[in-house]
DNA sequence: CTGTCAATAGTGACGTGGTT
DNA sequence: AACCACGTCACTATTGACAG
């Protein structure tokens, strides 16, 4: 994705919203007229020093972002105000405090009566098909292993137990083997470890390689997927079944912490509104739905299941991110190309390992929900 | 040709170690 | 002791690959 599509993509929740606050203005709806302010907010994005946006680019240099605000959004406010008849709405904004927190939510809504707020994840989808499969997390195998294992509190990291209010990265080997020493739970820290090794195997396997090879990346997945698929489900078995449960809701934002707004140009699947969102978290939560966590590929699949049939699952593919370890933009090219590696400029040749960047290739997994299955969609 | 599964590259946050 | 440059880690939406 390049920059533009990026400063658009960010600037669209600022507009959405904005739309959101207008569009219950316009209906009577809102708690206080709080528009101006929230488009000032979207300005302001937009005209950040450096960047130095029109409005107009917003809608011109990937327009899809905005057209599907706009066939979207409104409706959102009308459901909420038939979901909650003669209450008032307000909107706000929130999203880089949350995600410092470890949230996955981007705005704030607020409801004057009932009075509460919801913390509400927005999701614009450009490509076809992304709202049906909404890729809800994502990390390293330890960061993912971490968060069913410690109390996540931030990118990478988590409460420390030692002492109130302080945290501790995942990545330190030091402190984490302290933390889970300090609770009784040191049989956890060698399967960690041999995610983290893991890892170290990947970098000092593909380091060596000065041209890009699909083939030995392939190699490498082929080896380190099996041994990561196998220590994950060490680890989960270590947890227990209720735990590596409940810390998956969260993960997949199907606990009820924080709500969801997805949707694309066609679709849309909002968690306050929606009564098959409601009766998926019902069905999820019934005695009679049973979870398990099997290997599919090269993912681990989490499924619940009632009478025989799945009421949800989630696929967590086990890759490899090079990360941008060599230099391959398309087209490909011929000679060597000038490219600024965390940076420094470097000449390189397509496919040519970047010095800098390259030492962040990683381990990779990806949670994807698979909504359309579940039926909040009005199909299946 | 499409759906499914997998892989990608840029970026922000944070820690660390060097320099004044 | 404060600052800052730099490296590492983690995270996201999109694109790619390939089977059927």
């Amino acid at each position: 994705m390049d920059r533009d599509q990026h400063i658009t993509q960010d600037a669209a929740e600022f507009y959405a919203v904005y739309l959101m606050a207008k569009t219950a203005e316009e209906m009577g709806v809102a708690i206080l007229p709080h528009s101006k302010e929230l488009w000032q907010e979207f300005v302001d994005y937009l005209a950040i020093a450096h960047r130095d946006w029109a409005i107009s680019d917003f809608g011109s240099r990937y327009p899809a972002y905005k057209a599907n605000a706009d066939a979207q959004v409104p409706a959102f406010v009308q459901r909420l105000a038939v979901a909650f008849p003669g209450s008032k709405f307000a909107f706000e904004v929130d999203e880089a405090r949350l995600r410092n927190l470890g949230k996955k939510a981007d705005f704030i809504l607020t409801i004057d009566e009932p009075s509460r707020t919801y913390a509400v994840s927005l999701k614009n989808y450009v490509g076809p098909g992304g709202v049906k499969r909404p890729q809800v997390s994502s990390g390293t195998f330890l960061s993912f292993a971490a968060g069913f294992v410690f109390e996540r509190n931030g990118v990478g990291t988590y409460v420390d137990p030692r002492t109130p209010d302080t945290s501790f990265k995942g990545s330190n080997t030091k402190d984490r083997d302290a933390v889970l020493a300090f609770e009784g739970r040191a049989d956890l820290a060698p399967l960690l470890m041999k995610l983290v090794d893991l890892q170290q195997h990947v970098r000092s396997r593909l380091l060596t390689l000065r041209y890009y090879d699909q083939a030995a990346v392939k190699g490498v997945v082929a080896e380190i997927v099996p041994q990561a698929q196998d220590t994950l489900l060490s680890v989960f078995d270590v947890l227990g079944h209720d735990v590596v449960r409940q810390k998956f809701l969260e993960r997949a934002n199907l606990d009820g912490g924080e709500d969801a707004l997805y949707f694309d140009g066609l679709q849309f699947a909002d968690s306050i509104t929606n009564p098959r969102f409601r009766e998926l978290y019902a069905r999820i939560n019934d005695p009679n739905t049973t979870f398990k966590v099997v290997k599919a590929g090269q993912s681990l699949r989490f499924s619940f299941e009632a009478n025989g049939a799945v009421v949800v699952s989630a696929d967590v593919p086990l890759t490899i991110n090079t990360n941008g370890a060599w230099h391959r933009p398309k087209p490909p090219y011929q000679g060597k190309q000038l490219k600024v590696d965390k940076g420094v400029p470097v000449e390189l040749e397509w496919g040519e390992i970047r010095p800098r960047k390259s030492k962040e290739i990683a381990t990779s997994t990806n949670l994807y929900l698979d909504l359309a299955a579940a039926g909040v969609f009005g199909g299946s």
